[in-house]
DNA sequence: ACAAAAAATCAACACGCTGTTTAGTAACAA
DNA sequence: TTGTTACTAAACAGCGTGTTGATTTTTTGT
């Protein structure tokens, strides 16, 4: 299908005004943020971001819709290596993802689930569930709490890793999670 | 130190804007809830919710701050049973409390781990951590990663529990916690 | 090169909400 | 009963929003 092209000056304005709400997020939160003070930040008329956005929410809706299908494609276009873990090798992407990114992600990634990562984080979780999980009938609630819980957690944790200055390596940190995932506390005792 | 007797019409005024947030938030996100919306639902002055409250999210944040001084009071008018282990009964406490308020805590544990509830776990992880990493010197960084791994974890699954109209036995809930946090996956194989 | 289309700008407008001030009223506590 | 405190009501200036219509600029297609 062929792709439409976009029209340079559009291209420009959304862009313009992506960038300049991620700079002012960096010190507010979005609920402090005006349509107008991103307006002139961006130095972009507002009934011209009333032609793209409904108001800031929108926007930044559409930021974290852009970023998601970022991750998609960065994640689909990798060959894996036969011998290590599928597992380990997607989560140390997902990490390298965020390093190279971190300055988005830092913004984005605010106490939320509702990104990128969370979905495929959930989607990795849910692999190993059935992996493990299939000698035994389970409630389909309890396997859907298990993968809530390490989904999450695992979010926390790159919040964590994110906000103390991302020192350990990318492959740590994919361990750590697959560790933690599936046992506990013992895999560190 | 003697209690200050507060004036029963701000007791009245504080209380019926805080229920009037809390049920502007069943149906709205607290971005789109004015001061204006919140005064003509509680029938109270707008210069008496500035005599109290910067703005809503100043309300919010109060309401969230009650929430945490009444699950802390909660939990520490607590009686042990001496033959079970400690975190799982506080643990289900905390669940028992979000079943008897669960009205509020739909409406607060929205997405956000500034909560009573993520500290309280916090708490617990961090003890069930220090009886167990004992044996070995770990980082100080990855045994925080642990803990946000499992406190925001549990967040995650306490959510999932809300959203889902808590079905399963508070107990069973603090158990699967447990599990979670010490096995893993492992625990369910 | 030129014309049509698209995108952005500009100015204006009505509207809604905010945050403050002042005077008056009602409730509370001593 | 009285003084104090809390709340109400009205008014105000200011700010931001969302829309409209005309104009300008840029882009695209012929």
């Amino acid at each position: 299908m062929k792709k439409e092209k976009v029209d340079r000056r559009v291209q420009y304005t959304k862009m313009i005004l992506r960038q300049s709400l991620i700079e002012l997020l960096e010190k507010n939160p979005i609920s402090k943020i005006t349509i107008k003070s991103i307006c002139e930040k961006a130095d972009i008329n507002r009934t011209t971001f009333y032609a793209h956005y409904t108001d800031q929410y929108d926007l930044l809706a559409q930021i974290k819709q852009e970023l998601f299908d970022d991750v998609s494609v960065y994640l689909t276009n990798f060959t894996f290596h036969e011998n290590e873990s599928e597992s380990v090798q997607l989560l140390n992407k997902i990490f390298e993802y965020i390093k190279q990114n971190s300055k988005i992600c830092s913004v984005l990634l605010n106490d939320t689930t509702d990104t990128a990562f969370h979905e495929q984080v959930m989607v990795i979780v849910q692999k190993l569930c059935m992996e493990q999980l299939t000698k035994k009938s389970f409630n389909q609630n309890i396997i859907n709490y298990i993968i809530s819980f390490a989904a999450t957690g695992s979010m926390g944790l790159i919040r964590k890793w994110l906000d103390t200055g991302m020192k350990e390596p990318t492959y740590t940190m994919a361990e750590i999670i697959l560790k933690l995932t599936n046992q506990g506390l013992t895999a560190f005792v």
